[in-house]
DNA sequence: CGAATGACAGATATTGAAATCTGTTATTCG
DNA sequence: CGAATAACAGATTTCAATATCTGTCATTCG
């Protein structure tokens, strides 16, 4: 099949739904744009995804495992010493979340909306990252390093611990000055109270 | 002067607008309202406000003020052990939100507008909550049972660390059965990195 | 025959005219 | 004279008519 007439993927429907979101916003954003994006007829986009919320949830999902995914890496450094190791995860997140929030304030805009939409899978995204987390807590007890009686359930209050570091409501504190202080503040104390 | 040609302050204003607001709502809350509800008219309230938003400020205050006072009790009871009186003051701070959120969601998401829009009073509201938990954290340190080379600062973390127990974002979260769980869980970590 | 289309009904969004509100000021009232 | 008002201009909101969108389906196309 040659370029031009491409058959009609789900692939290439959320490439095109998200270049469509980066360009009219989520308010904007409409099923008939992504299809004129495409060169169909919007019915074809609805062969592919039953409904409009199950587009938009489909590229949230995407979105969310490429976040998962840079951050496995670190999570998976089994080497390294349980502290850093851990805190290298939260900065990694943080520095993930604050770049994309000060490079692109719109489309990280976009995706918050997108988040709100899709309460879910944003939950399964949270027990993805706190399942990393609870790997890096094991590893460290393991190690002698942490103590916990409940690695799940630590790793579950130091992601809520840190909200403030990673929430996008928190995104505007993200720009202020002394943000990195504070960050190290929070850290320094939960590694502290991790310690055996 | 009678009761029925009371003299226009800026309390009986103050008291008419939070009327008018929880009757209307934020959005829909005018200073006509406001003016229609003590029987005078609009100008007689720019006598005393200078426009709508600070007079929405001075309400946002107001109402800042009597979550300060209603913890400064807590903060203030001195010969407490200074771990009970920390996590006493938090979970006063969260049952006071979940109170609310939980009783009068909509007046509870009035003030939530209120308090976006009104960044700057929030800001010195924190500033007033975190000064409770410095000399809580102060006193900790001074009976040998915390240790903070800087007090000010940990009380900064140890309110950022809780925030999803204090934050309005998160206000539909404590809903959940087990969020105060979740607060002892964070709470009990928050305390082991304060020991000595 | 399976993928794509275009026409359709009901729901949602846009638009522009009319109504209301904000903030000011000259005037009235006690 | 000081406090309240009513009339006003410009900004904002409301509302109803219009246009667009969502989701379906009978038909077309390859």
């Amino acid at each position: 099949m040659s370029p031009t007439t491409e058959t009609l993927t789900a692939e290439r429907i959320l490439e095109a739904t998200e270049e469509v979101l980066r360009r009219h916003g989520p308010a904007k954003a409409t099923v008939v744009d992504v299809a004129r994006a495409l060169g169909v007829s919007h019915g074809s986009v609805y062969r592919h995804f039953r409904t409009k919320a199950a587009l938009r949830e489909a590229v949230t999902k995407r979105w969310l495992d490429r976040t998962s995914e840079a951050l496995s890496g670190i999570a998976a450094e089994e080497g390294r010493d349980p502290e850093a190791r851990l805190r290298g995860w939260f900065q990694g997140l943080f520095d993930a979340k604050r770049r994309k929030a000060g490079h692109d304030p719109e489309l990280f805009a976009t995706y918050s909306v997108l988040a709100d939409e899709n309460v879910e899978a944003v939950g399964e995204h949270i027990d993805d990252l706190t399942a990393q987390l609870t790997r890096i807590v094991e590893a460290g007890v393991a190690a002698g390093a942490f103590t916990s009686a409940d690695p799940a359930a630590t790793a579950g209050a130091l992601f809520h611990a840190t909200g403030r570091f990673h929430d996008p409501c928190y995104a505007r504190e993200w720009e202020r000055p002394d943000v990195q202080d504070e960050f190290d503040a929070v850290l320094d104390l939960l590694l502290r109270g991790l310690r055996p």
